[in-house]
DNA sequence: GACCATTGGTTCATCTTTCAACTTTCTTAG
DNA sequence: CTAAGAAAGTTGAAAGATGAACCAATGGTC
């Protein structure tokens, strides 16, 4: 115990740690953010379009979707009905389950996707990626994995 | 280069490393605001009461609020504009410079932090800092430290 | 094979964020 | 001194996020 009612509160080494990684995860999302803007996008956007991208025939059931990008079901029906209405994807009807949907990419997506990407890619390098050693790489993917091991189980509640 | 047009995809170790910290940043962050909602508080209220806190005379010009929290004038605007109908914060007006306000802590205000950080911090720990052992903490912020910096003087353009 | 709890998704109301327009005060150059 | 521009904040409308309520379709189970 750190004080008098019991409050472990942060040292100084590890209150710069968190406050850093803070900071960073922050401003990395603003910038990344702004780099994707020329191209009318949005993270949001680039990430579900990443999702289909990787995905057998370009598709996937909304709940992966969902819980793929970790968000509630509303707000990806949202965000799938703007997207539907700029052209990048579209939803189909699923055979086997027919409470389900599927957001499929449209052609018009892909090519986006493909135009895109590099671009972001760039980015992330150049706000992040190429500002770290390989040692560094290795050290935060270390760290970090276990945190985000606990935090995806703990999900929903702890 | 990598490919035929010249970009430089991301290797395997490169991903995982940023697919980790993506991950956790936003896991996180749901994880603390979630912590914090039994006490009536979302994340920016709590950093809005960090930063006064911390302050000289528990106040801070609206700009200089802005600017730490990085959010938009018009958005920390409506945010105090919130806290102070929610009786944590009020509005003062400067003598020295007659557009400025400064943003000043209640009683009240002041009396809930101290309730909540303890909470907070705990939060902060079992879900972050001890996972990570004093080894992981120096290496994520010497990894990212540089990467902070960068961000803040890129911002606004690049 | 009828019932009922689950699952998959959407919708509506409410709250938050964003962006551009606006007011007031300060600063500075001539 | 005065006019032009910058800085500090606010405001209002439009876009986005959240959460609860809702409607089907499914999958047991008795």
């Amino acid at each position: 115990m750190d004080t008098e009612n019991g409050t472990r509160w942060l040292s100084d080494e590890e209150q710069r740690a968190w406050r850093a990684h803070l900071e960073v995860s922050r401003l990395l999302m603003h910038q990344l953010e702004r780099d994707l803007q020329p191209f009318g996008l949005t993270n949001n956007d680039y990430e579900i379009l990443v999702n289909l991208s990787e995905s057998e025939d370009h598709r996937m059931r909304m709940s992966d979707l969902a819980t793929a990008t970790l968000q509630s079901k509303s707000r990806l029906s949202h965000q799938i009905t703007r997207m539907e209405t700029a052209g990048l994807v579209r939803r189909e009807n699923c055979e086997s389950d027919r409470r389900g949907l599927f957001a499929v990419l449209t052609d018009q997506g892909w090519e986006t996707m493909r135009e895109v990407a590099p671009h972001h890619v760039a980015s992330v390098r150049e706000h992040f990626i190429d500002l770290l050693s390989p040692e560094d790489l290795k050290a935060l993917y270390a760290a970090l994995a276990p945190v985000a091991k606990r935090l995806r189980t703990t999900r929903g509640r702890a």
